[in-house]
DNA sequence: ATTAATGTTCAGAA
DNA sequence: TTTCTGAACATTAA
């Protein structure tokens, strides 16, 4: 799914049309594919939302969170391909969900949000309080990958033999780093992926925080990364640019931009594609 | 035409 | 308890 640069960059984007606007309607868009799952039922959030102004939207780890001022909470997960959007849509037939909004306000002109989903893994819940802090409570989900400090970072990885890479995208650890940058992260930190994370000496974890900050602040600037299936794109439909940069992933049997040596090389781990420089992230003890 | 791959998460099994 | 596997879905590339 969009990783925490991608979902960052959607909430600022809708952040400053929606906000403190009021829910008309909630509406399900006309689609021959399967719903959306969602949680209580469609008819159900319909209900409990129209009417409701809009609080605040922000993020939680890779997840979209819309307060109302009723104190429900929309939380959104693109998974794989999900988006909000304030603009046309990549492809009309994968909308999903409309938000119609309040134009009382004449400088807003967006009339609707958007949530746009292709492969349709994407789910859209409306909790209240209670539950909300219970779903994603710090029993359920890590501190925020920019956020981290290098204590919490090395209470996670001494806990664990996990695989380094599939710790960084377990977001009970940390939360908020997906496939692609979890790849760049390391590339940049010097790390074999297979690097069970208990064996990690104290500066390397120093490089792993470092690193995931400077790559995710870098890839918020540059509105998150579009693959070429063209997928993610911004709440106004437009490509990000971080792709561009991308050292490691997807870019197997290409030469590696760092050492200028040896080649990119790909592997399985946790049934997801993992890349690096077999001469800059060596020996995963 | 099949098969494998794609940015994620979670339930259920090992 | 922790870790691994497969499924949810739609589309594209090999």
């Amino acid at each position: 799914m969009p990783e925490l640069p991608e979902v960052e960059t959607m909430v600022r984007g809708v952040r400053s049309i929606v906000e403190g606007r009021t829910i008309v309607q909630l509406r399900k868009v006309r689609c021959r594919l399967k719903p959306i799952p969602m949680s209580p039922s469609f008819q159900t959030q319909k209900k409990k939302c129209q009417g409701q102004r809009i609080e605040s939207v922000f993020r939680i780890g890779k997840r979209i969170v819309i307060q109302l001022d009723s104190k429900d909470y929309f939380v959104i997960e693109p998974r794989m391909t999900g988006l909000l959007l304030i603009e046309d849509a990549p492809s009309r037939n994968h909308l999903r969900l409309e938000w119609v909004l309040d134009c009382t306000q004449s400088r807003r002109s967006k009339k609707s949000l958007w949530f746009w989903d292709r492969r349709g893994l994407g789910t859209v819940s409306l909790w209240n309080e209670k539950t909300f802090s219970e779903k994603l409570g710090p029993e359920k989900i890590g501190p925020d990958a920019l956020q981290a400090t290098l204590s919490q970072w090395s209470i996670v990885t001494r806990s664990t033999k996990r695989a380094i890479k599939i710790v960084l995208m377990d977001q009970r650890c940390i939360a908020g780093i997906g496939n692609i940058y979890a790849s760049e992260i390391l590339h940049r930190a010097g790390i074999h992926p297979a690097t069970p994370a208990c064996n990690l000496e104290k500066h390397e974890i120093q490089a792993i925080v470092r690193d995931t900050r400077t790559i995710l602040k870098s890839a918020i600037r540059m509105e998150g990364s579009t693959l070429s299936d063209g997928t993610y794109r911004n709440a106004i439909n437009r490509d990000g640019s971080y792709q561009n940069l991308h050292r490691v992933y997807n870019r197997k049997d290409e030469t590696c931009p760092s050492c200028s040596g040896a080649r990119i090389q790909r592997i399985v781990q946790a049934q997801r594609s993992s890349y690096f420089c077999p001469a800059c992230q060596q020996d995963a003890r």
